[in-house]
DNA sequence: AATTGACATCTGTGATCACAGGTGAATATA
DNA sequence: TATATTCACCTGTGATCACAGATGTCAATT
């Protein structure tokens, strides 16, 4: 067979079972599932218009992350974090979110960096709107062009692991705080601001240090709320 | 309901889909499944004694996690990897299982400390007898005693995953030094031996350092092997 | 009136069946 | 003899069926 130099991509073969995973990834990573939430393969099978089974594996799978919980006959749980497993995860956020921002300095193609910066102004521009699922839903994708130009797909699918059971744990927090102290996201903002700056200077030491310092204001945050109303 | 002094955990669920999925991992991670091999869900269904069913939720988790690929009507693989992914693999092993490390040096508990230096002691006694499933499967015991001891579950988690991919890869390469030069593997029980010191010492700084260069030499060995006779 | 008992219902789990699609060997053709 | 083509076989994927177990309700009993 002759060399082709073409070099096609073997066209990843797509799945029910694949897309419903996404899809609850999605809900997840974009804080539209928060613990206590319970769920059934059978209603999600019908809200996805396909049998149990596609469900059932996406499932499984969310289950072995620890991202859903599911009880023996009797449904599936968006679990809540013990204080341990949430410490271990901002630990692992630091480090595996932080170094993804510095390889994402040394990697980023011009082009990616100026998506980077336009979804940043979606980002902010939603804060101030306001409305928790916009801002969620702009972050999320502003935060993964950013790891997806660090070039590094195992990180990624770490990365997502993490976001999948921390940004539940994460939501009440942040619209508590959105609604009542609005302004105390400027300092989001300019850690933004400060990141982007940081990646467009190919500065991978400072970017790691900004995305740092942005992680545990979250966690400052969601750590006073949870502490102050369990 | 009155709260129970025993306070016994809820006896954890055990499905078949777990267990094919254990014994899948431990295959992958003692070197038992080298790149290339493929397998069918009827022929792993019919070792397991079970159905297809709780084979292929299994297979269909290793796949997502890339452990494992298969082959649209064709059976399922064991990947072989390509230079980038290597690359992040290793970079990704020094971060966690350096870290994880660091953290075992500082929650260890002398029991667990006597388990890894024994744990130790049988690895250097399978690698002076030359056999390479004795060792391969006595040093994944070995290390994953120290990563236990890390407290750190998700990262755990992590480390499985990483080695699920990286050792199949480094088999061959570490089948090849046992038989023609054995005496190369006395740097391991050096760094080995330093390791454990180092934890025992609680000195985690120095026990990262000492795990990246272990692995490091690893690297060495694997990327030479693999250069020489691709 | 409070407690206990049974039962109907709903859950995830596992098995079996049906199917589209890809492979490779055997066959027919030039 | 070399090439093209067909076709039987085997694969993972998805749907449907069967089942054990847990829950909560409702009635019978004390």
């Amino acid at each position: 067979m002759a060399e082709s130099p073409l070099a096609l991509e073997p066209l990843a073969r797509v799945t029910l079972n694949d897309l419903a995973y996404a899809r609850l990834k999605h809900a997840l990573l974009s804080g539209r599932l928060e613990p206590g939430t319970t769920l059934t393969l059978r209603e999600l099978a019908a809200q996805l218009g396909t049998s149990m089974m596609p469900v059932r594996e996406a499932v499984t799978r969310l289950s072995a992350e620890q991202a859903l919980t599911v009880l023996p006959n009797r449904g599936i749980k968006v679990p809540a974090l013990d204080a341990g497993t949430a410490a271990e995860l901002w630990r692992l956020r630091f480090l595996l979110e932080g170094d993804a921002c510095a390889e994402a300095a040394r990697h980023a193609s011009t082009a990616e960096l100026a998506r980077i910066a336009t979804l940043r102004d979606a980002v902010e521009a939603h804060g101030r709107g306001g409305d928790l699922y916009g801002v969620l839903e702009a972050n999320s994708a502003f935060q993964f062009a950013i790891y997806e130009a660090a070039r590094g797909p195992v990180a990624l699918q770490f990365i997502e692991v993490l976001r999948m059971k921390s940004v539940p744990h994460c939501t009440a927090a942040i619209r508590g705080m959105l609604r009542e102290r609005p302004a105390y996201f400027d300092e989001c903002w300019v850690n933004h601001d400060a990141l982007v700056d940081a990646l467009m200077r190919r500065d991978a030491v400072l970017a790691r240090e900004v995305k740092v310092r942005d992680l545990r204001a979250l966690q400052a945050l969601v750590d006073d709320a949870s502490g102050a109303q369990p």
